[in-house]
DNA sequence: CAAAGCATGTAAGCAGTTACATGATTGT
DNA sequence: ACAATCATGTAACTGCTTACATGCTTTG
């Protein structure tokens, strides 16, 4: 239970096209979502079919015409109870921390290499997010402060997870000095 | 790329069955994979098709059949490249964030009540995973001064995600109280 | 006597991805 | 001229999950 419940929450705030919810789900990091099409479209046939949106079909011309959907009463209700339902853990997978299970199998200087390849990777990712943060606080849109609150909130959790990671990969590193060279 | 791999990493220790890696995954908590044996047993078969593993088969009395597999020099070969490709972000989703953004929708009452549901799942998270580091210093089995350093550094991340987490949520439970009730 | 463990597997399905297909319009 | 944007959609695939099926043995 997933993105179906993402896009009935975007619809909450206003009507939207599929290709305007695929851009959101592009834009927005913190949504996991890799906004393809494929995905979304398929889902508002279903929320559709499920009666929890509406569909109105817009001609353009010199454009192709668009389909705006709208959340219904029957969807808003099915919004509302996500947001009450029991919490679920933050689902992690690192696929870096399962290979060092088998680092015994590298020589020092390997995993030294793949270490710094996994450190350039981090940073890189605190930078982004640092810049997304600081460019979507000049576009702000109307917030109430809790929400504007809530949202520096998450954002800032988020950054803070990824410097923590580098944090204990520089720990790592360090420690890893003490063991010059596993398999002589 | 994927649990192919980790299970060509139990097998360069030493031959299994299946039934032994799926316990070995469902034990271990930083394997996120839920040791579901439909997916342990396909991919084994295809790790045999492509010459990655061999299979033999050992009759018992009073018990099933035994396959166990081993490893080939092809299959070494597979997990080492692995080892060394670039490493990959951590995915992170975390369900909880995405229903924060649309808290609006929620009362103070409300989101107080799931913010604290919240908090009690990652409070029994961090015991379980304490837990688990607890029991498994006790059964380590042979190895080297550098894999230990380097399974307890994991492990220790695991634990230090889930308690700055935690801490992250309080501090968000503290700063919500500035906004007494959003919609009145 | 029931439950858990040993040991294999299959079937059905969900969530998500990549890549493809179409076709006009606008920007560099 | 080429690429990007607008706007829809389909097909094929991967990875993973739940649930089912079988059948014998050990433990509580």
């Amino acid at each position: 239970m997933s993105i179906r419940h993402a896009i009935l929450g975007f619809l909450s705030w206003k009507p939207f096209t599929g290709y305007e919810l695929k851009k959101r789900f592009a834009d927005s990091l913190s949504f996991h979502w890799s906004g393809n099409n494929a995905q979304i479209y398929g889902s508002l046939v279903k929320l559709h079919e499920e009666g929890l949106v509406t569909i109105e079909v817009r001609q353009q011309d010199k454009r192709p015409a668009q389909k705006i959907y709208t959340i219904t009463e029957a969807g808003r209700r099915e919004l509302k109870a996500w947001l009450l339902a029991e919490p679920e853990l933050p689902e992690l997978r690192n696929l870096f921390h399962i290979r060092l299970a088998w680092a015994e199998l590298l020589g020092s200087r390997e995993l030294e290499l793949t270490v710094e390849a996994y450190g350039r990777l981090l940073e890189a990712q605190v930078l982004m997010c640092r810049e997304t943060r600081r460019r979507g606080s000049e576009e702000t849109p109307n917030r109430s402060p809790r929400e504007s609150f809530i949202w520096k909130s998450v954002e800032d959790n988020r950054i803070e997870g990824f410097e923590r990671e580098l944090a204990w990969l520089r720990s790592l590193e360090e420690g890893l000095k003490n063991f010059p060279e596993a398999r002589p």
